[in-house]
Formats: structure tokens, sequence, C-alpha cells
DNA sequence: CATAGTATCTATAGCGACTAGAGGTTCAAG
DNA sequence: CTTGAACCTCTAGTCGCTATAGATACTATG
């Protein structure tokens, strides 16, 4: 049985962020001592794990909420969780290409400064107050 | 002059959250008509319009600061706003880096739970559970 | 000029996923 | 038995909005 301090260190999320799992209902509430303290099982730092090794996926918690449902029903799981792992895929790569082209327009705006020439006016600047000087739209 | 509406119209920003801009100190308060309404002119627009493009740039409401700020002090302006867009560079640098590797992994995941074999376990489910079957860390 | 319908006003609460703090209780070591 | 770390609950704050409620103002038509 470990403490929600030895939970914290075995899994390395934080102690208050178990105890918002427990509020939010990803996490089931565990027994306590006598003295009204958490104790926690070998299945409590298994399910533990498994929600920061999702959530450092990327998962929300909505997601893994239904994850760990399906946990519970083996039948047909496999294709509703892969589905969910795809949805977060697909996520991933617009995030991926939006920050692409951020990266590019910044890229830009920081070479434009670079140098040469009299800078009168901050390029960085000018390139934000005018949309028109873009190269794509963002 | 401009209602809210009409500014909203033209920079494709929200009312509230042109409103919201004001209290949190982006935007300075315009002059109002008798009635109580916001009114504004040409520089209000130009303003937001920077703001807009800014945020679209995913730039922080604290970075945007900044950099209105140095629009009202030319001098070596250019040297400081380039540093805050250079950070806004690296940090999106460093989620698209992120984001890569967690595109890999759910590819992975995704991947294992594909065609041939009796699928007894989920591999999502098998994959989020244990972290040792990850290839990298994330 | 009256009225209808839209736009605006303020103030407050909610979102997601935590994080920080106050003020109090319990546990484990010496 | 005492100390001090760890634990408890509860509330509020973070960021960047977004939504709602209830009241007031503007504008277009009859």
């Amino acid at each position: 049985m470990f403490s929600i301090g030895e939970l914290s260190r075995r899994t390395k999320v934080k102690v208050p962020t178990i105890r918002y799992y427990e509020t939010v209902g990803l996490l089931t509430a565990p027994e306590r001592t006598e003295g009204n303290q958490r104790r926690y099982d070998r299945a409590g730092l298994q399910r533990l794990s498994f929600i920061r090794h999702a959530r450092d996926l990327g998962f929300s918690i909505e997601a893994i909420s239904s994850l760990i449902e399906l946990q519970d029903h083996p039948d047909r799981s496999c294709q509703a969780a892969t589905d969910i792992a795809a949805a977060q895929l697909s996520d991933v790569r617009a995030k991926i290409r939006r920050l692409r082209a951020l990266e590019k327009e910044l890229l830009r705006i920081t070479k434009g400064c670079d140098g040469e020439g009299v800078s009168e006016d901050c390029y960085v600047l000018t390139s934000l107050a005018d949309h028109e000087l873009c190269e794509r739209e963002h």
C-alpha cells in the first residue's frame, strides 16, 4: 500500500494532480487509513501510470476516461480505442502543420531585421502591423 | 468611428474578446458615445489588427504587451522586438519537436492494432499501460 | 414620433488541466 | 512523547477567452 506521496514519486505525477484526477473521476477513490489518508494498491499505481502516459501523449481527460472505460469492457474495445488514438494522432498532425506555418512566418519576420540597412522601422513590428506582408495565411 | 461590432467584423476578433483585451490592458479604453458605447478610430483598428496578427502567430498576451510598448519607444526597439520574436520562434520549434515525437509514438500505437492475429489485448491500451513498450521518451 | 429589433453595456461564471495557498490533522522516527 | 514531514480539505488563481443574464442604447421602418 502506498501513500499519495509514494504514488507521486513512482508515477511522477504531482500530489495535487492525483487528488484532482480523483475529483474528476479519472481515479477511483482509494481506501483510507483511520486518519483519513489515501492508501493505494498496485492497481491504483497501474491506473495512474496509464493516465500519466496518455496525458504525456496529449490525450484529453475525457479521452482517457473513454479509454479507461474500454479497458473494463474488453469486448470490441480495440476498435474504439484505436479510433480514439487515431483521432489524437490526426489532432497532433494538425497542430504540427499549423506550427510549421508559424515557424516559417516567424523565421521570415526575425530574419528581416538582420544586418544591413538602416532600420528606421523595426521589421518585426511592421510585419506584425501589416498582414499584407505575410507570405501565407495563418 | 467604428462601433465594437464594426471593429469585430473588420478584424475578425470577437466582440467579447475585444472587451477582454481592454480589461487586460492590451487595448486602451476608447471614446464613448453619450450612451456609453465604445467608438474606435483608425488607430484602434490598427492596434487590434496588430494584436490579432501576433496572437495568430502564438505570441502570448504578455509578449504582445511588450511589443506594443516597444512600438511607442522606437529607440533601440528593434533588437528587443527581434528577441521576443526569436523566443517565440524557438518556442514554436520546441513544440514541433515534441509533437513529432508524439506523432511517432501514436503512429506506432495505432498501427499495432491493425490486421492479423487475434487481438486478445488491445494494443492501444496495453501500450498506454506499459511505458516500457515505448520506443522513446516523451 | 413610436416602436421593433438589433447591438451594446456590465458583471459574473465557466472552460481545461492543473497549481498554489491557508489552516488544520496524522503519521513515522527518534 | 515530541517533532517535523506528509497529509487532509477548501478555495482561489492561472491563460485566453467564451457564454450567459439582465439592462440600456442605437437604428430602421411605419
